[in-house]
RNA sequence: CGGGGUGUAGCGUAGCCCGGUAUCGCGCCUGCUUUGGGAGCAGGAGGUCGUCAGUUCGAAUCUGGCCACCCCGACCA
């Protein structure tokens, strides 16, 4: 078998690898569009279906707009078009015909010209603020508080499976509110429940913080976001929440009637994150022999190996096996049991490592004979021989253990690769050599952010908001400063 | 969109400079032996060499066009 690529040794290569390797996703025959497959998607539902109810405990209702943007509607809310302009597909054409000079192809026909191209959605806030413009004439609509799970296609020059693909899945809330307080306070809760989903279910650490002027959301006022550490120590954009003021209400003429009959335009915000966050979660704790999941995530979270030479020997060690499913089945923890004939066990325990499942139990004649079973946790590779009887609490607590041990450890990963630097030198210096964030003073001018980008590649990730305020003094130009900022190199 | 590169079996490749009908590994199929860390042996199947044209008795190999993909920049969830 092929020496799989470590992270040491090209860690873009081992992401990649380790993307195919795990059979999460691949690379289809339409430039930089994915295939996601079985297993990826299985994991992608996990996250999908957890966040759903998250989105519902907070009030939130599911809806479908359409993929089609007329031009005009794209166009009406001029910094959200003129910022997503750059990437859109656009279509011109309603049909095809034979080519006339050869039978077996097919040809646009010139004569099924729309009259009005339509943007495939980048994002689907022009549609549905157009779409809101009926539902909204009384503060009695509102808050209107709707989500939709749904693909967009962005035109990148460059992508990467799940970090940046032409077309991604995503959810993308969007909401609309009778107050200014009320919609800043919206973008907030959903920024915690991001947090919370990053922190709880992918044991991923995320650092809560609002982006500078430059980095905000084409339209909004404010932008605030979620940024996790990858393990090269690069920052990862893990969410986002956007507190959109009354820009869309007024390019889509949303007005309400408050309690006095006054009209006023409607406050908005958008809040999405998406199948990018499959790449955070690869990226946060897999290791060099394959994926490694939080139990919470794990379309798999244990599978049952059985050793056996002959058919007598499997039949008894199915038996016990098919208890200890049951047992655990009804814990509601999802189990496996692989008594594929054509694999042997070596195989099999090297692709359950592969695919990050968190807990793996081998049952032999050995283990039968003592009453025992070897049981194995995928995080820390430990090795441990224990009673059959009873196994399936010590599984049960293993799936708490390992959800904390595998936050704790990106923690203290994180801890470790992020320091607060006060020269601009030592800055470049060691953005270069080690990587990792930073915290900094900076003059909150735009020139300064440009010129530090320019010049290190690395971009001001967000001023957090728990930052406490400290007199300092900006890096690079010596102006005063209040607070620090999150510096990185970002995917 | 600028700069560089690559297209040979499902995947990874050799061959190309110096033209003579394609190499090896993995995977796949069959059989036997195996099964506590990616099994061994034996046999077998699988290829319009990205595509179109040109040169030639003859093209994976030489020439030109086209297409696709990858890498590095600018852009980005």
């Amino acid at each position: 078998m092929a020496k799989n690529t470590t992270r040491a040794e090209d860690y873009s290569k081992w992401y990649n690898d380790l993307v195919n390797r795990a059979g999460l996703a691949e690379n289809s025959g339409v430039r930089g569009c994915m295939v996601i497959k079985p297993y990826g998607f299985a994991i992608w539902e996990k996250i999908q279906a957890q966040l759903d109810i998250m989105f519902k405990e907070t009030g939130h209702q599911n809806a479908y707009f359409p993929l089609f943007i007329p031009k005009s509607l794209f166009e009406a809310e001029e910094k959200n078009a003129e910022g997503f302009a750059k990437e859109c597909a656009v279509v011109t054409h309603y049909r095809l015909k034979t080519d006339p000079t050869d039978k077996t192809k097919l040809i646009v026909d010139p004569e099924a010209k729309l009259e009005e191209e339509l943007i495939v959605r980048p994002t689907s806030e022009a549609i549905i603020w157009n779409t809101y413009k009926g539902w909204i004439q009384s503060y009695r609509d509102l808050p209107l508080l709707i989500n939709q799970w749904a693909n967009v296609v962005r035109w990148e020059m460059r992508t990467r499976l799940f970090l940046r693909t032409s077309e991604f899945l995503w959810q993308e809330g969007h909401t609309a509110h009778a107050t200014k307080a009320e919609a800043i306070a919206e973008a907030e809760q959903m920024l915690e429940v991001y947090t919370e989903f990053a922190e709880n279910w992918m044991s991923m650490p995320v650092i809560r913080g609002k982006k500078t002027e430059s980095e905000r959301f084409a339209g909004a006022d404010d932008t605030y976001c979620i940024e996790a550490m990858m393990q090269d120590g690069k920052a990862l954009q893990a969410g986002t929440s956007h507190f959109l003021g009354q820009n869309f209400a007024k390019a889509f003429d949303v007005k309400f009637a408050d309690k006095d009959g006054k009209l006023e335009h409607v406050w908005a915000t958008s809040w999405g994150v998406s199948t990018r966050l499959m790449g955070a979660l690869i990226m946060t704790h897999s290791d060099d022999e394959g994926l490694v999941l939080p139990p919470k995530l794990a379309p798999i979270q244990v599978v049952i190996v059985p050793i056996y030479k002959s058919a007598e020997e499997l039949e008894l060690v199915s038996v016990k096996a098919n208890e200890l499913v049951k047992k655990l089945k009804s814990m509601g923890i999802s189990v496996k049991f692989d008594d594929d004939d054509n694999r042997r066990p070596g195989w099999k325990f090297a692709e359950y490592e592969t695919k990050g499942v968190p807990v793996r139990v081998a049952l032999g004649p050995r283990d039968l004979a003592e009453g025992k079973a070897e049981i194995v946790r995928r995080d820390t590779k430990e090795k441990s021989t224990v009673e059959f009887e009873g196994i399936e609490n010590l599984i049960a607590q293993l799936m708490i253990d390992i959800q904390e041990n595998l936050f704790n450890r990106a923690n203290q990963f994180r801890a470790d690769n992020i320091q607060k630097v006060d020269s601009y030198d030592v800055f470049k210096e060691k953005i270069e050599k080690e990587g990792g964030f930073y915290l900094v003073h900076w003059d909150g001018t735009a020139e300064t952010e440009a010129l530090i980008k320019t010049e290190t590649q690395a971009t001001i990730r967000c001023i957090p908001l728990d930052s406490v305020e400290e007199d300092g003094k900006c890096m690079v130009t010596g102006k005063p400063s209040k607070h620090r900022v999150v510096i990185a190199k970002a995917y």
